[in-house]
DNA sequence: GTCATCATGTAAGCCGTTACATGATTGC
DNA sequence: GCAATCATGTAACGGCTTACATGATGAC
């Protein structure tokens, strides 16, 4: 879950566990909620493991994404260099290898399917092709349907006596059911081909509807 | 957590282990996901405290809580009638005592506000008063109100270049709206005085409005 | 007698948290 | 120099899961 996160947000950009959280709270938003205590055991797992590898800090914005307007991109760049491998502050900056690459795409692929999980996937769908998303909703959607039977069957089954249980339940069913047309709406633009941008967003930043 | 389900559903009825299981599964749906492997060690606990306490299996069937009060009485039976205690496949039937009723309506107060958490309050809204279910409310609706700034802070701040970031943090806003709506008609409903049998259920089943 | 189910438990492990420890750098 | 922040890490613990072990009971 957490090195999902981690590589997700690695692919777009080098950086040091510290930026890191921020970005993961400031492109998450609700949907992450990591602390340092897990953080960094985590990246030294996958740094041991050859799925992030500590970049020179000349390199640090150097590749990957323009950052076009980051307050940190600019800052980190005016003092990045100092020293190669640790930058000034001690930091060790993080670049997300083929390895990892190969393990963010697997980490896309597994049956994992609950709301957080399901949401930083999303997040990170621009990473993924068609057929993998398309799947990845679909999966979603059953799940989805099956959660919505269980409720009902709460309903059904007993439960219903009390006038609050109901209401949480009818209330279930409802956002569930929001949330199977949220998904299905999501599958008929992907199937459409809606925004073809994101099947291959390096040919053209055609960002929009026309 | 596993407490407050477990205490709530043995307010209602004695019950053992086994059973407990499948009343969570029936009453609470989706909210609950417990595997007998942290079910078991949380009732030794909760008995090793003294909150709930192994019934005669004559007296499994008789409803509710006979329960004397002090939890040196309750030992006292328990040890008294310990050939009785184990039922005809092993059970241990559990009856939740007057030390449990208070971690109950401990654990109803406590501030944890998280989704699942907040579902299984509610579940047992029928076993508070109206001041703290009105307090709950609130609190899930502040909750709410934050996580509703959170996202938007993040379309607000960046993230919004993707369209699958946008689409996830538009729905999880109008997710969190509905909910908020949904919290504010329980608000009013209970300002209202809605249905007053919950308040005082024991004293007559009049049910609902003339 | 044996198989499925009921019933209770233990052990290992995963995944995350909080709290703590440490040190570098900057601003004043 | 001193405080605030940046930056990385460790230790202890919490809560839950899966997998395993054990045994009683009833159906056939």
């Amino acid at each position: 879950m957490i090195e999902l996160a981690i590589l997700g947000i690695l692919k777009e950009a080098n950086l040091h566990g510290y930026e890191l959280k921020k970005h993961l709270r400031t492109a998450l938003g609700p949907l992450c909620s990591v602390s340092f205590g897990s953080l960094y055991p985590a990246l030294n797992r996958l740094e041991r493991d050859g799925a992030v590898a500590v970049v020179a800090v000349d390199e640090a914005n150097a590749v990957a994404t323009p950052m076009t307007g980051s307050f940190a991109g600019e800052a980190a760049a005016f003092r990045a260099r100092r020293r190669v491998t640790r930058g000034p502050r001690n930091k060790k900056v993080y670049g997300i290898t083929e390895v990892g690459e190969a393990r963010l795409t697997e980490l896309m692929a597994d049956p994992a399917d609950d709301e957080r999980t399901f949401g930083m996937k999303l997040a990170f769908f621009r990473w993924c092709d068609r057929p993998t998303r398309l799947h990845l909703l679909e999966r979603r959607c059953a799940t989805l349907h099956q959660r919505l039977d269980e409720t009902r069957g709460v309903v059904a089954a007993r439960g219903s006596d009390d006038p609050y249980v109901r209401a949480l339940m009818e209330h279930d069913s409802e956002s569930t059911m929001n949330d199977i047309a949220w998904i299905s709406r999501l599958i008929a633009s992907e199937e459409a081909g809606g925004d073809d941008t994101l099947d291959d967003r390096d040919k053209e930043p055609t960002g929009g509807h026309p």
